[in-house]
DNA sequence: TGATAAAATTAGGATTACCTAACTCTTTGA
DNA sequence: TCAAAGAGTTAGGTAATCCTAATTTTATCA
């Protein structure tokens, strides 16, 4: 069995972040929930991800992230606020970006993922002409009800 | 065996497609170079592809798509243009885009795509005021080579 | 035309990730 | 405290893709 941190797994070390952050540990009922998958999967995942070191894992105990982890993890979800606020800039409608800043997040090569990130600094910055950006965010948004189709 | 077109077959079409359009036919080893596989992966898929009434394939024959084939692989190909026009405005190095192209398009919701593509016609075309989108691109250029990292 | 090279195919495996169903722990409340 | 209920685990499968190595077919050219 090869080990690599796999788009999934980084989906995974993610989930455990969030949950983490809310209340100071993960059990592999909140993984499966978060991820939508069956607690059989969570298991497997986990497994994987303590042979990684990327988490603390004991049978029937609770899920923990190793600094190593943590720091993974802080990357991972930094990626994906990025394209979450990307596909807002494009007008997706948050229960579709929600889903599709998942599928954004992998296998990008890192010069994509830094232009993302630069065009959203881009936008939402943008200290030294707010008006402009202003101007530009309500002409995309015009643009985007008259061209209904 | 479950029937699906999944992203790779997907991959595949635009592949066979691309292939078709310059010399009339694919032959196995032009798909499996177009698609960076072993002959034998791509024999594979063009089996699949040839269940599901998308190409016409014999034996030690030509690959050849079929009118469904060529209206799926058509749509393929604009969204895959849509992805790699977004990458070029956002100032992705076009080694890079190319490949990363391919992985933008796969499991995005139709409604995300609609934007995306909305987004690169506002930024292309914008006949209505083309000065300022000049200088919108020209300011997302400067601010790229100021922030440096 | 027949030997060799090139192309295509098949068989047999590997990997990743998921699932169901059966079991095993743990927790909880009467 | 002890039996359900709930949580977690395991075993055994499936599906999509890819690979290597062996084999078969087709093409080429001396």
């Amino acid at each position: 069995m090869r080990m690599e941190v796999t788009g999934k797994a980084e989906d995974y070390l993610r989930g455990i972040y969030e949950i983490t952050q809310q209340k100071g540990f993960a059990r592999i009922r909140d993984i499966a929930n978060n991820l939508t998958v069956k607690p059989s999967s969570a298991v497997e995942m986990v497994r994987k991800l303590d042979r990684l070191q990327l988490v603390r894992y004991e049978k029937y105990g609770g899920v923990l992230l190793t600094t190593k982890g943590k720091e993974m993890a802080e990357v991972i979800e930094k990626r994906h606020e990025t394209f979450k606020k990307f596909l807002e800039i494009i007008l997706v409608p948050e229960n579709v970006a929600l889903k599709d800043a998942h599928v954004l997040e992998h296998r990008l090569q890192p010069k994509t993922i830094l232009q993302f990130s630069k065009f959203v600094d881009f936008i939402e910055n943008a200290q030294e002409n707010p008006k402009f950006f202003k101007k530009w965010r309500i002409a995309f948004k015009k643009y985007c009800e008259n061209k209904v189709k």
